[in-house]
DNA sequence: AGGGTGACGATCA
DNA sequence: ATGATCGCCACCC
């Protein structure tokens, strides 16, 4: 399994009307400190069908510019998510991954 | 091999 | 809040 995979797999799992961010998208892959790495994986997200619309920078503001930045948030506010100002309201859409950090055993 | 480059993120003035 | 700086790391010349 590599890197990249396991990153598009995480990003996979954001339900529809939920939200996440490069660094929680790449700890949740297992790869802590590759924002960068998930940020350069969804260039190729609609040729991976992928919801990159629903990946944001931290604290919920949207890295993109120009007309994609426009078209990630009309996405999101598409499907329900709220903005305050220029951020989503990561308070209630931010998807919680039940990635174990630590692969004790097993989550029970 | 070496240096520049980001859809990053945390910190500080 | 805003801008500068710095650390990070795979990619692409």
């Amino acid at each position: 399994m590599t890197m990249q995979n396991k990153i598009i797999a995480a990003i996979r799992k954001i339900p529809k009307g939920k939200v996440s961010t490069y660094g929680a998208v790449a700890r949740a892959a297992g790869y802590p400190r590759y924002a960068r790495q998930v940020a350069r994986t969804l260039h190729m997200a609609a040729a991976l069908n992928l919801p990159w619309h629903r990946v944001l920078g931290a604290g919920g503001e949207i890295k993109l510019t120009g007309h994609s930045a426009f078209e990630q948030r009309f996405r999101l506010q598409s499907e329900g998510v709220a903005f305050r100002g220029r951020r989503v309201d990561m308070r209630t859409h931010e998807h919680k991954f039940s990635k174990p950090r630590s692969p004790r055993r097993k989550a029970q």
